[in-house]
DNA sequence: ACTCGTTTGTACCAATCGGTACAAACATCG
DNA sequence: CGATGTTTGTACCGATTGGTACAAACGAGT
């Protein structure tokens, strides 16, 4: 790697893009090739799996960011109320404000599932289980705390693919806002 | 035609079947050719367009059915709550209670997006406008039906990302159940 | 039985797919 | 400078892509 040791992560995020915006079975390698400037002996060179090995490095970038960004705020922020405000915060920043799509999700949808239906299920999984846990500690109780963690990330999800649909972020900012209410309001 | 007037739309289904678990691109003739049991002579005989106008015929296919049984009803019903029940029914039967995948959505999200831009645009944007207008109908103001129609669609979308992402239909009947409240509770 | 339009299978096309091979160009360090 | 391991571009591979051509098989009407 020429550029120095955060070559690898630009690389993964450009072919990251790649990704979301064609989908597993869409990304050529022309076009990552493309997305990147680097031929394919370079990518074969980084990435000796080829497509699987490039999508699974993107999945798993993903999966460190948000593991960093959004999940753990929730399980070790001391109030969990900031945690919340926290992760909430942060997922707007990833989705640039629903401008960007949720690869995982798009995953899920397409039949790249059968290939990562083991770091998808984890994904969603962790945000569910870990928004869960600080609603709780908000004071409400688990069954509650474990619907709301699942219709708010369910919301996040729905919103990102209307904003898609009607090519307006302010759907999701709008959803976005009005799940922090939902969240926020009470900790009876 | 072979097989009489409702062969088409029978081979329609099929071939949104393998639109639905592969996406667009995913979706090739050799699949569709498998899924339909007919060959390419065949496939660009009914859709001298190809592919594109395939994806175009089951997309109109869609709108149709959920004009009838989905958005119509929220128009027309007398009593709004009964048109809103019979979409949350038809809305239920057709995903199979969170065993199938909205293939509008997944489209929106996929490159498949740029292709059918209008047709997205158009189902999301009825099924926003005539839930929210039933909603007022329930005595709703006018801000407040819009934003709980659009974050109903959205949470019925995202409610099918995460029951494919944890392979279990659960999530989505316990998302609809809670819809259904938020819908029904107040006609204040 | 004969015709006529539709439906079907097969063979074929150029383009692109993901992937491999490998030698030239490179950076790094003694 | 010379040696060594990494990075890169190019050429190539068989398979598959979406799409076309067309003659054989078919069904319906007379």
């Amino acid at each position: 790697m020429r550029k120095g040791a955060s070559g690898r992560n630009e690389l993964i995020a450009a072919i990251a893009e790649v990704f979301r915006a064609h989908g597993y079975a869409g990304a050529s390698l022309a076009l990552i090739t493309e997305a990147t400037g680097l031929g394919k002996g370079s990518l074969y060179n980084f990435f000796p799996g080829g497509k699987d090995e490039m999508a699974a490095a993107v999945m798993a970038h993903i999966d460190h960011w948000f593991e960093d960004e959004v999940f753990s705020p929730l399980r070790e922020t001391k109030n969990p109320q900031e945690g919340i405000s926290r992760m909430l915060a942060a997922t707007d920043a990833y989705f640039h404000s629903g401008r960007r799509v949720c690869l995982v999700g798009a995953f899920a949808l397409d039949d790249a599932r059968d290939r990562f239906a083991a770091e998808i299920r984890s994904y969603f999984g962790r945000w569910v289980a870990d928004l869960a846990g600080a609603l709780r500690r908000t004071g409400r109780q688990e069954a509650q705390a474990e619907r709301l963690a699942e219709e708010s990330v369910a919301g996040i999800q729905g919103a990102l693919t209307l904003a898609r649909a009607f090519d307006d972020p302010d759907v999701f900012s709008r959803t976005m806002a009005s799940i922090r209410e939902r969240l926020g309001a009470a900790d009876i």
